[in-house]
This record gives C-alpha cells, structure tokens and sequence, in this order.
DNA sequence: AATGAATGAGTATTCATTCAT
DNA sequence: CATGAATGAATACTCATTCAT
C-alpha cells in the first residue's frame, strides 16, 4: 500500500529529477541563501531526499550544478556573433541578481577542478568576446578576461549579502563603479 | 588537577571577558568563517557559553563589536593629519583580508541602526580624508565616501569568500582594479 | 557489541515509533510532569530525536496525541449502549489518576482548534451517555455536559500537582466532593 | 569605581529587600506562571540574584514566603468577627484568580512541614468561621475544613492553568460547581 | 532507481547557582 | 550584607546523511 506516498515514477524520471532538482536549488539558494536546508531544496524539488543525493553526492556539487546550468545558457547566448561583450556582462549581472548566492559562494581561489573548469569556460567566453570587441568597444586596451571575471565575482559577492529586494539597485552602483576600472 | 570548572575571576572580569570575546570571535569568524560556532568563541575567549551570551545576546551583537572595535581603531589612527587616505584605505584593506568576514555578512541594506550607525562612522571618517586629500591625491574629482565605502565592501565580501591563504594576493588584485574605478 | 548506533528499521517502523512516542510520552509526563525532556521521551520510546521531532514538531502536538489516544480509546468504550455515564466517568477519573498531566497542562481556555476538538469530542461524549442517562441515574436535573467537563478538568488539575502515589487517594476525596455538586 | 551598579544599601535594606522579592515572585508567578526565572523576579524586585538566594534559597522558599503572606493577611482578614466564612471564601478565590500559581504549585500531598504548616493554618482559619458560621449559614452540616482546603485547592490548580484574562469567569464556573457541593 | 523515515551529532540557548568584589 | 558577572549543565532543535522498502 503506497498510498501518501509519492509514486515512484522509476528509472525514467532520473533526468526530469535532475532539472528539477537544479531549478529547485537556483530559486531556494537565491531566497534563503547558501545554506538553505537540502531537505528544502528535495521537498521543493518534488523529489525524495534519497535522489537529491544520488544525484548530488554532497552541498558543493548541487552549487556547481546551478553554476553550470548558468554557464551553458551563457554560451549558448554569446554563441550568436551579434551578441557583444556588453550584451554578455549584463546578462552576467542580471542573473546575478538573481542567482548570487551560488557563484558566491564557489571559493574564487579553489583548485578543484570542477570548479576551476566552469571558471575557466566562463573566462573563454568573455575572452572571445572582449577580443572581438576590443576595437569598437569602450573597454581598456589591456583590460584581461581575468579582470572581468574578478570584477563579476565581486559583484556577486557584494550581492549575495544584500536583501533580494536592494539587489538591483546595489547592482547598478556597484556596476557602475566597477566598469569605470574596465573603461579606457 | 587543574581540570574541572574554571574558577570564577568575577565580576572584575567582565571587562577582560569582552575584550577577549571581540578577540577569539574576530579570529575565529576569520579563520572559520561567520558561521563558526559561537561555543567555540567562547571556548577560545576562555570564557563560559552563558558569559558570552550576557554580553552579547545574539551573533549580531558580537559581529558587530567587532566591527565596532575596527572603526573605532581606524578612527583613531586617522585622528593624526599626517595620515591621508591612502593610509586609511590601505589599513582598511590590510584589516579587511584578516576580518572580511564580519564585514561582509553585515546586511549592506539594513535599516538596523546599530548598524548603520557604524556604517555611517567609517562614511564620515572617510569622507573627512577625502576633502582633505582632494586637491593633492589622485581621486576622481567627483569621488564620493559613499563610493568609497562602496568599494570596501565589494572587496570585503570577496575575501570573504576566499580562502585565508589566498586572500592577500586576491585583495591586491581586486583592489587594483577598484582603484582604477577611483582614479580622476 | 549491541550498542552504538540503533539499527534503522526504515519507514515500516513510523506507525510503531508513533506508538512507541504515545506511550513514553504518557508515561514520562504522569512520572515526571509536563515538563520532562523530549529527549528522555526520545529515549524511552527507543525512538532518535529527529524522529520524535518528524512526528510532533513540538511539545503540544505530542500532548495533544496523548489526550487524542484517551479520548479514542474512550469513544470505543462507551459506543457500548450497556455503559453508563457512571461508568464513562468511572473510567475518565481512573485514566486521570495516570494521564493527568497531559489533559491538565492544555490550556482550559484556548482557542486552538486542535485543542478545542478534542475537547468537543469528549463534550459530545459525555453529553451522549448523560441524556441516555438522565432518568434513570442519580444525576441533577440541569447537569450539562459543559459541567461534567469542568469538573473533570478540575480534577484533573488537582492531580496533576499531587505526588503519583499520592493521586488515587486524593481522586477520591475530591471526586466525591465534586459528585455532591453534580447530584440532585 | 561602583558606577552602574546599583549601590549597595547595606543591611538594612534585607527586611525591605525581603518584601520586594515577595511582591515580585507574586507578581511574576501570576503573570509568567511557576516557572519564571528567578533572575526575573530578581531583576523586577530591584535586587541582585545573591540577595534572593541569600532570603531564599530555593524555588520552594520563595513560593512558601509568597504563600505565607497571603495566609497572614487571610489571618487578619478573619480576626473580624463580623466576616464571615462566605467572606473569607470570597476572598480566597478572589486572591486565587491572581495568585493561583502558587497555591497550586505546592504539592498537596506532602509532608514538607513548611507546607503543611501553612496549610495547617489556612485549614484552622477556615475551620474557626465555618464553626461560627455553622448554624446561620448555607453549609452542609458534615462539612468539613478539609473539605473547603480541597475545594479551594482545586480551583487554585485549574486557575494556574488557564490564561489569565479568562481567571474571572472560568473561577465563576467553577466555584459555582464546588459550591453545590458543600451546599447542604 | 526512487522514496522518505530514521538517526544522532552538532549548535543554540536558558537559567539555577556560585562567588569575587 | 548586597551586587551582578561568571559558570556550565541541561535542553531544545536542526539538518546532513543513511538505509529499509
């Protein structure tokens, strides 16, 4: 009798799990935080506590997860040439708004290598991007992609201690701030 | 046998004991991070769990002793003329890659006034070094403290994050590019 | 080695762990009062903490099992046309003599639904057996059933400040009391 | 250097210190219930913490002292011979609906000489005037002082468990109730 | 492979009691 | 004799993790 219970959708349910796992833990960390309970983000997730770790054997890899999520979506974006470097940095700073607590929360100096890597591919991408726009954009001309994504890591930072409501407008000052160090 | 209960210094005590609170919460919060377990501040302050909770009734009480306790010796270090603001910041940015954590979890959006009361200390101490430093220092003319302020705690909640290890050289690189932000 | 870590018997053991938590509690709150540990109720049950906590999320939901487990175990007894409200009473005073505790730590004049349900369910009980009661059994003319659980509530209290050895003896004296008030 | 202490009024503030714990642990058992901390009591009677332990050492001293004074202004009240039992009664419950808590909370059944002394002396009280009263007023013939102590602690102990805004009304119901049964 | 109940270590917090001043 | 800070044992409660089903 598994009434009350949730069905066990079985094996075929392990992707949906996943996403939804993932979408669960973006809204619930951005909410309450980095430490949100993980029997918060299961139950939000629809999903059995069981499968959370399956899935994400421990906190970091459900960050990394997010973190990844975030960084395919990014690529797939700048994948189009019409999109400038400008155009990725405020998609950059708009997610951030929103997701902070994850990218935050991953130790800037680390050198697990699943982290590195993720960091890595960002760095890639804004590269590509700050190379083709150097000549037609207002960026300094030994501006590195390293600097951008210390300048995007302290926005985060910044915004992961802030109330979700203030975030938009602590972004823009801190964003305008920073870009006057990127400007020529 | 020196085990057993610690004698009781008594109320001459109460004096040390909250000095020595600011100390071990300053180094642990540093070390372990702000979610450290106020048992063990009070293990380390040497002091019983109920003395800490009489002199600071909850984490942000004693959070923001310490922080008290860095403006307070920021201000008077600034009290000397000779000290420019260039001084100030890079005693700011020294004490911050040891203390980044008690800063950075300080709601940059509160309304609390213990808070923004210290917060409006350091603003005005700055602001002091700023008009007096203006026409012979390299700011941005229109360089307000607010920015000022702004800038510290993009670089604090940075640190924060990172590793004790790594923070020195993080904090030369990111406030490398802060001040480029600040530059005229 | 049959200490260390109680072995998991996994979901199928929640209605007996219910059960088990029912009965220490019960026990615990008539030996030590309503006060006693949830730990040492935790432990009795043979039950962990966390457990205890998934299935009374505080001290009240846990009590109000206890009383609910009365109440039933009474609605069972007198659904029997035979039994009496001499009978109904006879039995209410006996548990009280062990549970007191419990019905008398519950807030006479709350309005917490849980709370008031169940003492609706046993109004309505009582009510029952006193109607078909009425002309036959040395009851007052206007006894409501309001009065009987006033007066039961009383006792109730009475004994749960009293010793436990002390109770039946005490029961007595003042159940008789109470009956010259509830007699024609 | 004494400042912020309060001075220390020396000896010949114990008897006035004495009246003041009293009156707080009335006031403070009234409204928080029994089981108030003593710091608080302390702190509203305007003492130190030494000082209560110093007149009381424990809980049970305290509440016997609270105690005590309500039976001596009980004695006094009574010394009138123009009041009657019914007065006396009033009184009482009158004092109960306030104080219940710590009637109710000394234990009914036991041998501490303390306790029963008062208790002694309440029942003597109250034996003395139903004597007086016996004739002219509405009493059951074989009542008896213990009898009224019973009745009267029953009260107590529902009062202490009921909110204090509803005391009045609920002791109306329920001295009413009693009352029938020591009605002739 | 999924579920969610069970577990208990880890923390926070309170408060009775002691004791230096 | 008064004061109130210090002490730490006792309790409440949370949550990461395991595991029977």
């Amino acid at each position: 009798m598994s009434e009350g219970r949730r069905v066990n959708r079985g094996p075929g349910a392990a992707a949906d799990n996943r996403a939804a796992l993932i979408a669960a833990a973006r809204d619930t960390f951005t909410e309450i935080g980095f430490h949100a309970p993980l029997s918060l983000v299961a139950r939000r997730a629809g999903v059995g506590q069981g499968s959370l770790y399956r899935h994400f054997p421990d906190r970091e890899s459900l960050t990394l997860a997010v973190f990844e999520d975030n960084v395919t979506g990014l690529e797939t974006f700048a994948a189009n040439p019409e999109i400038t470097l400008e155009d990725v940095l405020d998609r950059v700073i708009e997610e951030l708004t929103a997701v902070t607590a994850v990218v935050a929360d991953l130790d800037p100096t680390t050198t697990d290598s699943r982290i590195t890597g993720l960091a890595e591919r960002l760095r890639t991408l804004l590269a590509a991007k700050l190379d083709a726009d150097r000549t037609t954009t207002p960026w300094r001309a030994d501006l590195s992609a390293d600097e951008l994504v210390l300048a995007v890591a302290m926005l985060a930072s910044l915004l992961a201690h802030a109330d979700a409501a203030a975030r938009p407008e602590l972004a823009d000052r801190a964003w305008n701030l920073l870009r006057r160090g990127l400007a020529p």
